[in-house]
DNA sequence: TCACATCCATAAGGACCGCTGATGAACCTT
DNA sequence: AAGGTTCATCAGCGGTCCTTATGGATGTGA
């Protein structure tokens, strides 16, 4: 059994005018043309879905089975006809998100997508450098939000924004700097708090230092930011704070104080990456374009 | 937008295979068969629905979005398809039944419908003839159980089985009338209780005693055979009760006592009508017998 | 009662669709 | 660098589906 789709539209015609002929003008067809496919639908079928009566057409219980089902599909045909017409797609967006972006990225962006109707299924991963890029090769991500160029040519990567690193610590800490706040080459390797490996943030910071993780006093083992953060608010040390993170941050740890580097300041590039075969128009361009927005928005606030 | 099912079911072996060929040979088909749906289906959609990478296929959202709703159509389909090959039908039966039989025949009758998968949906009208044999007509209904010959000859009939007349009455009215029931003809017309007009037993009443409704002693109003029967049986006159229903009466109005006639019996003639039009074969036969066996078992109770 | 209209089925011809088989381009592997 | 993947493209052919034309059945009006 291999029903068309044309076939129940033309028996859907058919059950509602109850007449061939204009059923087949309902169908902008000529009449044969309606009766052959009704014809070929009951050879499938294998039964007469309608009785030919003189004075027009009646369902037999069967065709009013069909209709029935038939009628089920033509909706399910329809949502998925609206389904593709939204412009702003209906599929799951799969993102991913470094850590030390997503919670400071996030909440300014989401009410844009959703504003802008892509949020309407995203689906959101939060995961280091590796392991997003990992998942974006493999298809299970449509795009990722990181802070390293990707090595690999089968991703492409469009730049959102720049995001400059502050020096952060306690008051004291601070203050014992000096009215000028260093070179970042100038820091001392053995005051600097750092993320676990694995988090760029942590190898960008010891970067722009001009050290290596093994230069660096200790990992803390701190595995987020806001941990990070506390630790160093109680002057356990220095670290790198993100300018993105660091309204957050600075009103959810107590004590804790920022300071901009000289210029040129340190920075990070925040990138969106896609797969080199992702159409790049389209959603993709969207998305880069609400991110660069909250970003802003996050910045300025 | 207008997509074919071959699109759609090339597209969701695609999903499925993350292959172009892998999903060809799934579908039957050479690869550029299927390359070339697929092609199509995303001109029509206006956007990629899979990104070729070298390693395989990879959805896009769009064409996430797509196979979800590509799913629901072909569940659609397969539902379809299900309903179509039960050879019981799956369609709404619709069956009229004059009110003389109704109450009598179904309870025996509906569980065998049930049984043999007839009775799924089925769809009860009780009426005198004349509206079964207009909705009837008119489609409404598809099969209708009366007792009276069609006269139109866009209905056809097969009969089901004869139902004799017996005389009903209280214990003493029957006394009275002698150890030996009389002829159908020797009863005196003043005696007789018959149903509303346009039930066509009280017609056939008449009729066997060769009388015409005018000299009938009066028409009691009496709307159905039990309240007729409980009439009867508190000696308000004498009646002709189906046998097809005296079992049931005979219990539900205490003092009701029956006596056949003499051969030959008087008789209604049970018929099942159906459009001309409609085929024979099938449901409808499947349908007359059932109602054959259902008849004999309340005759034989 | 006969002509006519209406309705659906059927037949023949043509346009288009979709498949096959062959070939080509890009990429990966050895 | 050669060979084997992958998918895209092309030409040719067969089938599907449409149209126009026609036929048979039924109902209707003069």
């Amino acid at each position: 059994m291999n029903l068309t789709l044309r076939q129940l539209r033309y028996f859907l015609a058919l059950a509602e005018q109850g007449h061939f002929t204009r059923a087949a003008e309902m169908m902008h067809v000529t009449q044969p043309a309606l009766s052959m496919q009704i014809r070929a639908l009951e050879d499938e079928v294998g039964n007469p879905v309608v009785e030919r009566t003189p004075s027009g057409v009646v369902l037999t219980p069967q065709g009013r089975a069909l209709e029935l089902h038939a009628r089920r599909v033509m909706a399910a045909m329809a949502g998925l006809d609206q389904a593709m017409r939204q412009p702003g797609r209906g599929g799951r967006l799969m993102l991913g998100m470094i850590p030390t972006v997503a919670p400071y990225l996030l909440p300014e962006a989401l009410p844009i997508l959703r504003a802008r109707d892509i949020g309407r299924d995203l689906h959101l991963r939060e995961a280091q450098t590796d392991r997003l890029i990992e998942e974006l090769s493999q298809g299970r991500l449509d795009a990722a939000v990181v802070a390293t160029p990707p090595d690999s040519d089968e991703l492409a990567a469009v730049p959102l924004f720049t995001d400059p690193f502050l020096l952060a610590g306690s008051q004291d800490r601070i203050a014992r700097l000096g009215t000028l706040c260093p070179e970042p080459r100038d820091l001392d390797p053995g005051q600097l708090l750092l993320l676990d490996e694995g988090h760029c943030l942590g190898d960008q910071a010891l970067e722009v230092c001009g050290l290596g993780r093994r230069s660096a006093r200790l990992d803390l083992g701190a595995a987020s930011l806001p941990t990070l953060c506390r630790l160093a608010a109680q002057g356990m040390g220095l670290t790198f704070l993100p300018r993105l993170a660091a309204h957050q941050e600075c009103a959810a740890a107590p004590g804790l104080v920022t300071v901009a580097f000289p210029d040129p300041q340190p920075c990070r590039e925040v990138l969106l990456l896609r797969r080199a075969t992702t159409p790049a128009g389209g959603w993709f361009d969207d998305l880069a374009g609400i991110l660069v927005q909250a970003a802003e928005r996050v910045m300025a606030g």
